[in-house]
DNA sequence: TGGTACGTGTACCGTATGGTACATGCCTGT
DNA sequence: ACAGGCATGTACCATACGGTACACGTACCA
């Protein structure tokens, strides 16, 4: 098979690209990194950009994989499969490929040639997925379209304070807070929001934080 | 004054690498690219790195920039605090800014040298801020600090998405969806949410969807 | 009037890059 | 045994890069 020591050579390069990074890449180095040499790596992707739509393309397909099997044993409550998403998720063995996507992700809303189609299902193919489920519990399209959307984010975000803060514990919490959204049945008036407990049930209210200018 | 010329350079520098991405950064271009010499940006800035760095920290101040007056005066809602927030940053016309924020911050977190700044106060200056606000509203401080820190990532997360998608009325939603969360006081039980209207309070609940691998 | 600091243009240097040309193994099917 | 395709090493090319050296102008201050 010509494409086996091909596909040997994709994995070693998504492996070595997330540990040092996609911003500074170079096909000497990267060659270099995974033992082999730069001639191989045109010889296989016929250019540098031929390599990245790969690697863009390999780690769509590993986010994927990531919670293919998760979604189907969800037997639990919603509050358990959200749980079970974000422990899956925050586990530190997946921070260099989610680190890695983050960097697709931003060079992607620039436009660096290779890496735009990373943008094409980035959100609505999951909103598909989540919308689907949501169904299944009775909740109509349109507003299981939002709440998916709603989650999605909630899920990025996190991700991105972790990934950054490395505060696993805080943002379990936030994760805790956001979850209670969905399994409590007391909430605080707008304008007096009631204390809770950190992991309890109900929660007081405050407002959201800034992302950028 | 020796550092007027440098401020110029610099807001021009931003600017221009707001548009084109910090990914492919050249002196030369940039330089083309805002009317000067590479020569110049070196004695200005040092090195390529000592401009990036700058350009770091402008981004940082531009993003506070972007919503200093929309705290104080909020005496609204928190419904309408979080509106006025997500009004203020999904105007198109920061998109460019937003974008080169994301950018930097995948960046970051793979360590570029020049970058990494940004990563030091960009969830805990926000959560300080939001906790000092979330406390005069009677909230207690660890619980506060959850629901900034969730709000702060239902932000980010919508803003990525929005950047990704340009689906602005989808995220409007979402975000109603979020505020929904924090004012209504009829929330269903875990295993059968019941229906909402997208903008009415209560809310039928569902999953988040993933995000990464 | 002279000097001094700021600013700028030109030309250059060493280096690393993506990509190519060409030769040469190696392995398999006949 | 040999022919053909996959794989690989070596050497090279043109280009663009960040950074430096040096000369020159210009404006302000004594």
């Amino acid at each position: 098979m010509p494409v086996e020591s091909r596909d040997r050579l994709l994995a070693a390069a998504v492996e070595f690209i997330a540990r040092t990074g996609v911003g500074d890449l170079s096909l000497r180095r990267l060659a270099a990194g995974i033992g082999t040499s730069h001639r191989m790596l045109i010889y296989h992707f016929g250019s540098k950009e031929g390599l990245l739509v790969e690697v863009v393309r390999a780690v769509e397909e590993r986010q994927r994989a990531a919670l293919a099997d998760l979604h189907l044993d969800h037997g639990g409550s919603i509050a358990e499969t959200i749980r079970a998403i974000w422990r899956r998720l925050a586990d530190p063995a997946l921070w260099p490929h989610e680190r890695l996507f983050f960097e697709l992700y931003g060079q992607a809303l620039q436009k660096r040639p290779g890496t735009t189609g990373l943008l094409d299902g980035i959100v609505d193919d999951w909103l598909d997925l989540n919308v689907t489920l949501a169904e299944r519990l009775g909740v109509p399209a349109d507003t299981a379209r939002q709440h998916a959307r709603l989650g999605l984010a909630v899920i990025r975000g996190l991700l991105l304070d972790l990934l950054a803060t490395g505060d696993r514990a805080g943002t379990d919490a936030a994760v805790e807070a956001f979850i209670a959204t969905y399994e409590t049945g007391t909430h605080a008036p707008t304008d007096t929001p009631a204390p809770v407990r950190p992991s309890g049930r109900g929660h007081g209210g405050e407002e959201a934080g800034p992302a950028d200018g």
